[in-house]
DNA sequence: AATAAAACCAAGTAGTTTACTTGGTTTTAA
DNA sequence: TTAAAACCAAGTAAACTACTTGGTTTTATT
């Protein structure tokens, strides 16, 4: 049940993003740096958080990354979800689809792996970008 | 975030152990029969969930497995994580195990790898086995 | 107009992990 | 004595992970 580097690097990196963004467009540079993560690989995962709608970019010199939304309205889910897809940690209880197994129906340890599901998007669901820096903000205070 | 075959195979293994046991010893061939598990794979998979004190097995002829406690006193997590290890999404917030990161201490993301293993114990250590012995029941109420 | 900074893109790749299999040895009821 | 079973160690093909490499395109700045 391990997170890969996508969903962990993904959360790194937005939570940089909430906490670096000013209105002007932060290069993948400065958060590869900040947070010691390859600039390459961050790419790759930015690019999934682009077609997710939860960034938007802006090319050329002085370009870089944005949140599309303000950090309460992005949640660890989304971020999560768009890089690693479901959180379902069986194949057959995958949101969205039909699952192929045709004992679904009266598959007994399908509700156990349901319920794990539902009850792993309902933490990272309820977990926004400004919840993680006011994490921040009172673990630093005074200093 | 999956759970490979081993959680997989193994709480199927054990639902089919808590349902067809009574007091005999049931070989694992019966148990990947009626799984549609490979034997041999399972065999290493028992290992695992003997070693956990989960199961007890019985060797020789007329020999198997048999549960080592009663249904309502096995969880999911126990079967899982004697299987699969811990059920942290990230290896710095693994239970009993000393972060290596020595930024550890105010880390915000692990605030959030924490919340996410919490909450997912939590579900697997309220499930038993009894409780997927009454599901199966309601299941198939009638028939 | 030239330069440099940046995003964007596709493909390759070493290492690790997964999901087994194979080929035994040992124990024990019948 | 036989056969059924658990026990054990090692091997392995395929998939996956976590990157890297080598570009191209876009755009603000000089």
């Amino acid at each position: 049940m391990r997170l890969s580097t996508k969903g962990r690097y993904g959360v790194k990196a937005m939570f940089d993003l909430a906490l670096h963004s000013s209105g002007e467009p932060v290069p993948l540079k400065l958060i590869a740096e900040r947070q010691g993560l390859s600039e390459a690989y961050l790419e790759q995962l930015m690019a999934g958080l682009r077609r997710a709608g939860l960034v938007n970019s802006v090319r050329g010199a002085q370009g870089g990354y944005m949140l599309a939304h303000s950090p309460d309205n992005i949640t660890i889910g989304e971020i999560i979800r768009s890089l690693e897809g479901s959180m379902a940690p069986v194949d057959c209880v995958t949101e969205g689809e039909v699952s192929e197994c045709e004992k679904a129906e009266y598959c007994v340890t399908r509700i156990v792996w349901r319920k794990i599901r539902d009850s792993i998007n309902q933490v990272v669901d309820s977990i926004t970008l400004q919840d993680m820096i006011n994490d921040y903000s009172s673990i630093h205070k005074g200093q």
